[in-house]
DNA sequence: TTTAAATTTGTAAACGTTTACATTTCTATG
DNA sequence: CATAGAAATGTAAACGTTTACAAATTTAAA
């Protein structure tokens, strides 16, 4: 393999010329630029990132953390932060967590010992101890994405919507819509985890504002995907009586629990109606298409790498926290209590 | 940030000696080791990553090349990927290619820069020439997962199912039971792209072999994706007939299809049957649940990534094409045809 | 106790860049 | 043409590891 040494002596130049053409090509006069160029393309060099990143003391790579490739739902996010990594030379490291948490201090050894320049957290920190022993109080670039609460609490950056809110939306409007019977279906997630409290809290807020009681057999926590969704659709199904209308804390838990309703004889909406969160591309086409909350993820994604960019750099950013809007798309899932009977 | 030399000088001992206490314990004496390793934890050190592989000449991370993150069909395979990087201290670094096309030189120039240790092609190049020009004849390492007939001319090993062969099995249910009107939905890829060469083949060698004509209105070429396969039935929607069974090129082109398909009021399968490929997550609950043809996704990414890291070791892998058995998974989405009436 | 062998440790070079600083070469002005 | 200043280029150190090889120490046998 050939190194700049290589192409330096071809050029006659020295080294330091060579790595200059490459990094700053105005600082080369023509001529010696043109024998440099030569002598690149007839040695076939490409610069060696190792080296160049060892020297520099820069990774070049953000780490994103999520709890699984394929959930449609992060696709988009990570759209967003490629978007703008590519545009500074930033590679994407993928770590999934499997669901299971990650502690603090992993995260802090990953930018200490340079596997990555900083990390944007699609997940969740597990029991959330700042106080890293191992890792002499070093904080490393972290962004949370999608997380609110926690942020203010460790003083990490954060780009999310506000979760309370659009679950008071979300609740809103099914109650606007009739609906006195309303289920949850309150996502498990680990613990620390603000996102799904915050969505129960919005929740529970929006019905004791309009002195509607929550019935609590109707609110059920499973993991918050698919197969969870299915679980508390099938849990909810055994109850004496059931809700005329489903809030689940994000789509995938809803999908799955459209489908158990509906293998159980249900129609939806007309018997129950069911609501989602996130707007995922998959929701689009279920049958009924998922009325839901929507999360503008790329947005999310594109915010946080420039906030993890701002904090590799060193600059101090203002205001920690960076609420987008959500928006509510109402499709077919939900509709008036009774139109069933 | 402290090094290795800040180590030696606490624990007295050289940098070699510390070097050794990190990669081989065994080779320092248990007195001089216990003194090492205090001095870790008081100093707070943490190897560099960076430093070490530029040394080693290793990235120690392969690239996994995918058209999206966020298409469910692809966790698996990721997972699979991770799963064996994992056990041996390898990590995964994700590159979207947005649908597009990759040069091959682009991923030589990835490994000669090294940005990666290897790759593993979950997409397909573009034309497809390997008539390397600025990369001096490298040949980096590269595992095609899913691709098959491109790899026999590129000498690349390659881990899939035998497309042809499952598309065939598929087209046959159909026959069996009882279809003669068979639509494809054709999905559109990149130029080079053998895989849906390979399932149309299958689809009308299935069909010849039990000389059923084929409907070239009903082949309809459209984007490998959720909204490809909306586009392509309602591309169908408008032929004078239409066929009483649609074979699609994949589980996303299918989900899309009965979409459109019952949103023009017709019902599957009682009306139309619709067949998929894949099997991924969401054509389990779609409504129908989708009929179709499973590819062991974690196996796949499994054994692809093996073979990269043989061919990273610069071993000489014997078989070029691992061919992984497939099955078709039937559910609820197809049915005999006249069923509707 | 001596000595050879085995084990542990130290020394120093190397990996391929970038960059501060020194030196050379060019440019333009008097 | 001489000269100052600017621009281009060269020199050499540094980044933090790993590792061949040399040196020192321990162990075991005689």
């Amino acid at each position: 393999m050939s190194s700049i040494k290589d192409v330096a002596e071809m050029a006659q130049v020295s080294i330091a010329t060579v790595s200059r053409y490459i990094n700053s090509p105005e600082r080369v006069r023509a001529p010696t630029a043109k024998r440099v160029q030569e002598a690149i393309e007839i040695t076939g060099y490409k610069t060696n990132t190792l080296a160049r990143n060892f020297r520099m003391g820069k990774t070049q790579q953000v780490m994103v953390v999520l709890p699984s490739i394929g959930i449609p739902f992060y696709g988009p996010i990570v759209e967003g932060v490629r978007k703008v990594a590519d545009s500074v030379g930033y590679h994407i490291l993928v770590m999934e967590t499997a669901f299971n948490s990650v502690e603090f201090d992993d995260f802090t050894r990953l930018v200490i010992s340079k596997q990555t320049d900083g990390i944007i957290l699609l997940s969740t920190l597990s029991p959330f101890k700042e106080t890293n022993t191992s890792t002499n109080g070093v904080r490393p670039p972290i962004v949370l994405g999608l997380e609110s609460i926690a942020a203010e609490l460790s003083h990490f950056p954060c780009v999310c919507i506000n979760n309370e809110s659009a679950a008071h939306d979300a609740t809103q409007y099914l109650i606007g819509l009739g609906h006195r019977n309303i289920g949850f279906l309150h996502g498990l997630t680990n613990p620390g985890t603000e996102l799904t409290k915050a969505r129960a809290d919005g929740f529970r807020k929006a019905m004791a504002a309009q002195d509607i009681p929550v019935n609590e057999d109707w609110v059920i926590k499973a993991p918050i995907s698919v197969e969870g969704g299915r679980q508390a659709a099938r849990q909810l199904l055994t109850c004496d009586s059931r809700p005329s209308a489903i809030f689940c804390a994000n789509d995938e838990m809803a999908l799955g629990a459209m489908f158990e309703l509906k293998k159980a004889g249900l129609r939806v909406p007309e018997d129950v109606s069911v609501m989602g969160f996130d707007n995922m591309l998959y929701s689009e086409i279920s049958d009924p298409p998922l009325t839901t909350i929507e999360q503008p993820a790329d947005k999310i994604g594109e915010y946080s790498m420039r906030r993890l960019l701002q904090l590799i750099a060193g600059e101090t950013v203002g205001n920690n926290m960076e609420i987008i809007p959500h928006r509510l798309v109402e499709r077919q899932s939900c509709t008036k209590p009774g139109t069933g009977k």
